[in-house]
RNA sequence: CGGGGCGUAGCGCAGCCCGGUAGCGCACUUGAAUGGGGUUCAAGUGGUCGGCGGUUCAAAUCCGCCCGCCCCGACCA
């Protein structure tokens, strides 16, 4: 840690920042009296936030290696600035310079969903097991659900989301039409034991999100709340200065009619989100519908058996027998809730596990293991769709949109040529559960899907009836008949959100801040700080752009011009200024932005005035 | 949970095979020089070698168990 002066004891009212206290500026120095009004017109983000701070006393350093386990570009970054200190496995703390970034997020989130009429309050992490159960959550989130026991050994839960907790508080203080509709939100602590925490902030374990719950009458109402819910998404993301896209998302095991997720492209992403370039269409590759290269039309020909010793792939089949992997049929088992389920689908497209546990109304789904397969009398490698009794049989549409397709003969080293449906087999059940892929034609124009990796930085849902009907959160409408709430949920991951921005801008150097969450809007850099010339100009400008109510990390420290031009590179903040025996002489500053190749001289009464002018983009 | 990797000073690493004084670079402290892109020299501070147990005269090193962390997959309202 930097060498400080003890501060000492002072007295309380002394340490605000307007009256610049041991750690804002030297004792006795003070600080101008500024212009608060005008520096909050510049943004409430300044809010309570002392705009300067020295680096000689900052809690946190900069690293000069970076710590080995980091691999995506946002953790590593953040590690190396010091941000972010890792306690456990998805458990962090953010340092100063990372809280005041999360800071600025949340208060642009406060003051978008203050505007669109939600109303802010807080609810408690902690809470009993029972009331997830009452929802079947309990179940639903497995091992996800952090779980505990008090002191009478009575079962709680760390809670990973708020849905119970808000319903059941609204049943007992929402009774009538006339207290609808209504938006509630926080910004609380979740906790998610997720079996894997990855990439620094992206995916934790304890992490902090706004979740905001909208209660209406009707579908109608609910409605209206999502779309306003969806509209201050958007401008919060535009604030932030992210490109966020909004994408059309599963609805999830609650089976809820809309979900959106705003999505964050970048190549780090977790989730695969397919997009039309002409028409806008835009999906989570789980939800995503792609329409599958067509295959031209054929007489349909006699089934006819082929040995195929040796192919167990569907390219090893296509190859040897001679035809393109779309003339195949590939043959997928899964096991839905305790059943086995052929699934069947064109040889060149994947299964959407998601589209399928949907189809199925599936609680449990995964892949059956070979002694399964063989149980049901299906050889693996060679299984057929055909001949098959007392499995349920399900097919993707697309194998109604081919003919003459190779399958498995049920019998190893044999295939069959020329199958068709539904002449030689009848499924089950026919649905889409193709999984979009680059290529595909879009479901509303036909023009090519891309595909692209994406952070999902924000959801919104929903929900309908499901929680207030299993809480009992009703009222009463105007002719006096009781009915359950309709509800809508919204949420966004604050520090998924900052590391995102990150991952999303940043080059070799280091982080690039959007301007409007950067911890600070100016690195001010003294050069030579032995010399006292400069140490005079650089405090006086720290001064100056203080009392303006520009926020300044001033890098004060004794340290050579390449350590301090570095860590001006690395933290990112959208504005640099140097002060050097050089630029002393001429009674100027050296002004560079931190996406500009060269700064830019500019006389030392001009600065202020300078900075303003590349910071007043909020 | 399956596969892989790693735990030695705040960070990056060597030492481990082949047991015998715990090392290097960065950071940190002191002094001197330097002064626009991680500058130089000198002298220092700092370590339960992840934990427990075993083998041995002797364990960072060999053996066993456990714990933690990272990556890929599975999983993910």
């Amino acid at each position: 840690m930097a060498r400080r002066k003890h501060p000492g004891l002072v007295p309380a009212a002394l340490l605000s920042y307007r009256q610049g206290g041991p750690w804002g500026a030297p004792a006795g120095l003070g600080l101008p009296a500024g212009d608060r009004a005008g520096e909050l017109a510049r943004g409430v983000l300044k809010e309570g936030m002392r705009p300067g701070m020295r680096f000689s006393q900052l809690f946190g350093r900069t690293l000069r290696q970076e710590p080995a386990e980091a691999e995506t570009a946002s953790h590593r970054l953040m590690l190396k600035a010091g941000m972010i200190h890792q306690v456990a496995a998805g458990s962090y703390a953010y340092l100063p310079l990372a809280h005041r970034s999360l800071r600025k997020v949340e208060q642009i989130i406060r003051e978008e969903m203050d505007a669109a009429g939600s109303q802010e309050l807080k609810m408690p992490a902690l809470q009993p097991l029972e009331l997830w159960q009452e929802t079947g959550r309990a179940a639903a989130f497995g091992q996800n659900l952090f779980q505990l026991r008090d002191r009478r050994d009575r079962p709680l839960v760390l809670a990973p989301t708020h849905e119970e907790v808000v319903t059941q508080m609204v049943r007992a203080h929402v009774k009538s039409y006339r207290d609808l509709p209504l938006i509630l939100y926080q910004i609380q602590t979740k906790f998610r034991d997720e079996p894997r925490a990855r990439a620094g902030l992206i995916r934790v374990r304890e992490f902090d999100m706004k979740d905001a719950y909208s209660f209406d009458a009707d579908e109608e109402g609910l409605g209206l709340s999502y779309g306003r819910m969806v509209e201050a998404y958007k401008t919060i993301f535009r604030r932030c200065g992210l490109p966020a896209l909004a994408v059309e998302a599963d609805p999830g095991a609650i089976g809820g009619k809309d979900s959106q997720e705003f999505m964050l492209p970048t190549e780090a992403g977790e989730d695969t989100i397919v997009l039309c370039p002409a028409c806008g269409y835009a999906a989570n590759a789980e939800r995503a519908t792609g329409v599958p290269p067509p295959v031209s039309p054929e007489d349909r020909l006699p089934l006819e058996e082929v040995a195929t010793p040796g192919c167990t792939t569907i390219a090893q089949v296509a190859a040897y027998v001679g035809v393109p992997e779309s003339k195949t049929l590939k043959a997928v088992f899964y096991v839905a809730d305790g059943r086995l389920v052929f699934v069947t689908i064109r040889g060149d497209l994947e299964v959407n596990e998601v589209k399928l546990g949907r189809v199925l109304r599936a609680r449990e789904l995964r892949m059956a293991s070979d002694a399964e397969v063989s149980e049901a009398g299906l050889v693996a490698g060679y299984a057929s769709p055909i001949g098959v009794k007392g499995v349920t049989i399900l097919a993707d549409a697309s194998v109604g949109q081919g003919a003459n397709f190779v399958v498995g003969a049920n019998r190893p080293g044999y295939h069959l040529r020329n199958a068709n449906v539904p002449r030689d087999f009848q499924p089950d059940l026919v649905a889409d559960i193709a999984l979009a892929q680059e290529g595909h034609g879009c479901p509303k124009c036909g023009s090519p899907l891309r595909a692209s990796r994406g952070i999902e930085v924000g959801h919104v849902f929903k929900l309908g009836t499901f929680f207030s009907e299993r809480l009992g959160a009703t009222y009463l409408d105007p002719r006096g008949q009781q009915r359950p709430v309709v509800m809508g949920c919204y949420g966004i991951g604050v520090g998924r959100l900052l590391a995102a921005a990150i991952e999303q801008n940043h080059d070799e150097k280091g982080m690039i801040f959007p301007p409007p969450i950067a911890p600070y809007e100016v690195y001010l850099a003294s050069l030579n700080v032995e010399n006292e010339a400069v140490r005079q100009a650089a405090d006086d400008l720290f001064q100056q752009l203080q009392g303006a109510g520009i926020e300044v990390l001033y890098d004060d420290r004794a340290e050579s011009a390449g350590v301090k031009l570095n860590d001006a590179d690395l933290l990112g903040f959208p504005v640099r200024l140097v002060v050097s025996p050089r630029t002393v002489k001429q009674g100027s500053v050296e002004v560079k932005g931190r996406r500009e190749e060269k700064g830019r001289v500019v006389g030392m009464p001009q600065v202020v005035e300078a900075v303003q002018g590349m910071t007043m983009t909020r």
